[in-house]
DNA sequence: CAGCATCCATTCAGATACTG
DNA sequence: CAGTATCTGAATGGATGCTG
């Protein structure tokens, strides 16, 4: 197995809701709530720069987006608003010139980054078979 | 708290990786893939539809369709194609007039509904303070 | 350095019409 | 019933230039 962002013990831990059982009904209007903040929080960009900061603990804006690949300066600034109205997100500035600005996760940024980690689990796991089962479709559809 | 789309036990199995550790490095390579998938699979509808069918087991177009809020004939369609694709959903066609066709998780669409559990438990527990940390963000900037 | 403002190409997604 | 095909407005996101 690949190594993922987490610690060993973190992952062994979050192994165990790998078995589920049959569901409960949601109330509607939770479900809408938590529908709509999953999707902001699972887009491309809130994630890695989630795990960034995971991994480095406080970053300035200049080597957060050196270490995210590939993330313009626009969506960088726009998606650590976003995280920072979202309370993810603590951005500290100091007041000195030239401009420095640190960013690092709030508990609730930490925690949210802890929550994924079970889907990080299952992304790695089944890598293959996802990508067997692709090339399958592929193949039928090809025909 | 409200009810979730997960039966009491996994939900507290899952409570087990709220505390997370610092994390260790990730391989770029499967990073990419991971991040990939987990953008797929982490998008709108599929999430609603992995829901749909985690609760109902199998359902036809047309009761999916109702099932899912707000929900185009189109974004269903695609959303379907592409879990089947990747292994999620099978799709079953019974060669009869007017045509009918049932769709249900695969154990790798199943497993990954369960691997989401922890991100619904994250939402639904910490709503409050992400709803808290906006108004507040707003009332800051509103000045 | 950290960012905002603007422009522009691409993508996305809804509405509509049609079909085996 | 379960789609496919097409059109179109809306949203996304990159590139570029400018500023305290």
């Amino acid at each position: 197995m690949s190594r993922l962002p987490f610690s060993a013990e973190a992952v062994e831990r979050a192994h165990r809701i790998a078995a589920l059982e049959p569901p409960a009904e949601v109330d509607p209007r939770v479900e809408a709530l938590v529908t709509q903040l999953i999707g902001r929080v699972a887009d491309k960009w809130t994630m890695l720069i989630l795990e960034e900061l995971t991994e480095a603990g406080e970053l300035r804006f200049t080597r957060l987006s050196a270490r995210v690949p590939g993330i313009s300066q626009k969506m960088l600034t726009q998606t650590l608003r976003q995280m920072e109205r979202d309370g993810l997100v603590l951005r500290t500035v100091h007041a000195v010139v030239p401009p420095c600005v640190d960013y690092r996760l709030t508990d609730l940024g930490s925690s949210l980054s802890a929550a994924f980690c079970g889907v990080w689990i299952w992304a790695d796991q089944h890598l293959d078979r996802v990508e067997a089962a692709r090339q399958a479709f592929d193949a039928r559809s090809g025909r």
